[in-house]
DNA sequence: ATGAAAGCGCTAACAT
DNA sequence: ATGTTAGCGCTTTCAT
């Protein structure tokens, strides 16, 4: 039933090592013994044992993703994507991916990830903001580490990452060009590099076409940036400020919020008030009116990480490069001129 | 995170063999050479190789997952969910889960899945619909498979299903409750199990009720649920029946185009006509008005398949059984009295 | 109750 | 150009 490599020598008339060697098309084994070795391969119908390949070369063949899990949980399937994305690759590379999710509160005592215990995996693939603490002790043991859609606080790590400067500029400028002026911005979390970066934007585009920042246009104190938290920042601008005509969201679950509480209000999207997120979820068209936003691919961001991984594990000298996947403004009807 | 099992016997001051039969908890070995195995293991922060026990045993400690790209695809993260309910589950079960999809078009000259050719997997797990081609080439090598969501012609695995028809029936109950009696119903490839049974259900209730079964109340000739379907039925449906008051959508990407249609037609929900669907993604919630609909506890279908295939690989239970998942009827907005 | 030793299937020195 | 052989880290008889 299940063959192996000795069978395979044997009805080549060869070595077991001869057969390894022909397997990895070793130039040391003549076309001929190739030949034979693969007749015997076929009729056998064998495969090398994974487990036995593993054991000897040290390498397992998988790459593990890792994130928190509200992360993984949360209603906008962004990881899910992400995650998505580094499996389509994966393929190609021969690899398979391993997910494993930790929780936001991780500690001192808490267990690394299992497929790090019991060495399941050659490198790992970061996504999203996760404890310091435990970067800190990945970093110890010897996997390369791959971050995407985050900045940890030691970068000496591969790093992809959405262009978020961009994306926030990408979004403010198309408010300005509506006519907006007082044009607010809501974060959350805004330590979070990519909020941060998203906010970064902001500020870049409205310095640039000359109009000023203002405080009470600015939402920063939401702790995460979720659908509720967007709701209660959309209310504390708006009763502080009735000269809001736009919103810029730093993503779009706080976008959906902020639309609830405007709705909730009796504002009118567009005609009052326009809103723009970032991210492009899928609910964004089942909105109403739909939601225009910044596009993050995704799925993309997950096959570059997993691009990089691979590089990695093939050349160990490369450099902690940086990739930054660009975004592009997607325009539906949540937004109109002032 | 280096130190083999040769490391913690030395340590121990005991035999590798007493180290493995240690940590198997085998009887053989007294308390206290237990404690001191398991002080040492401690202190070397040890913990066994995959690979090597892989090899020894045979087993690989994963379970494939398999579906078609379109349902992972597909908008509404349904299989996503049951992915993860897999993954969950498999923590426990001490297993990891390989994801892998096939074409819809999967033919004879298609290669198997890419875990079944290198051996991968001890288990497959296949969710939705998949090429029953496939399933034939898949039940003659030697793995045990699970279905969920989905029952394959060969009827002789273990089955997690959907509780469909009773979900068909609250469904279709709810609607006659509110009064109505021209209960449309919206399908798409009927020959799915799931939606047959679907379709039953609204059968049964109406039937219950003494309501006759109409033709012009029925679409059945869409090839796939999916949204722009339930948008072109629920035109079909309206078009030739203006009595309707009331639409099932077999499941939620359906009934959000029906809900489309009615908007763009300028019937106003539930007001004018109600609309129920079946699934309960997330968008739901964001709908206006949020749908009411039958709500399939995702994570739960994965990880109760997960469950039966650890069961299967540990011989505990040979039969294949065939568990019914229920679901609840989940009142939102888009239903009302007749 | 514990240890010695024989593999599991494969790779890679080292021989020939 | 090909064969021999020593492990990789673990489980599992079989001895002691």
């Amino acid at each position: 039933m299940k063959s192996t490599i000795k069978d395979v020598a044997q009805k080549a008339g060869v070595s077991i090592a001869t057969v390894s060697l022909a397997i990895h098309d070793h130039k040391r084994i003549s076309p001929e013994t190739k030949r034979k070795v693969q007749k015997a391969i076929n009729e056998l119908n064998y495969s090398p044992s994974k487990s036995a390949r593993n054991l000897v070369s040290k390498k397992t063949g998988n790459i593990g993703f890792l994130l928190t899990d509200d992360h993984f949980l949360r209603t906008e399937p962004f990881y899910t994507r992400i995650f998505l994305g580094t499996e389509f690759e994966a393929r190609t590379g021969e690899y398979y991916v391993l997910l494993n999710t930790v929780g936001t509160d991780y500690d001192e005592c808490d267990k690394l990830p299992r497929f790090v215990l019991d060495k399941s995996v050659d490198g790992i693939i970061i996504a999203g903001k996760v404890p310091e603490l435990l970067i800190d002790k990945l970093s110890r043991i010897n996997l390369p580490l791959v971050f995407v859609d985050y900045i940890p606080s030691k970068n000496k790590y591969p790093l992809v990452l959405i262009d978020n400067i961009h994306g926030g500029s990408l979004a403010t400028e198309h408010l300005i060009e509506k006519g907006h002026k007082n044009i607010a911005f809501i974060g959350g979390d805004i330590n979070h590099p990519s909020i941060h970066d998203r906010f970064q934007g902001y500020k870049l585009s409205l310095e640039k076409a000359g109009i000023t920042i203002t405080d009470n246009l600015i939402s920063l104190e939401e702790p995460y940036p979720a659908r509720q938290n967007g709701y209660d920042a959309a209310r504390r601008l708006i009763d502080n400020n009735k000269d809001i005509t736009a919103i810029f969201a730093c993503n779009d679950a706080m976008a959906i919020g902020a639309m609830h509480f405007l709705k909730d209000s009796g504002y009118k999207i567009p005609q009052d008030i326009s809103v723009i997120g970032f991210d492009d979820v899928e609910a964004d068209l089942l909105l109403d009116p739909p939601l225009t936003t910044i596009r993050v691919p995704k799925v993309e961001l997950g096959a570059e990480a997993m691009r990089v991984m691979v590089d990695v594990l093939n050349n160990d000298n490369i450099a902690a490069k940086k990739i930054l996947v660009p975004v592009e403004l997607i325009e539906r009807k949540s937004t109109g001129t002032a």
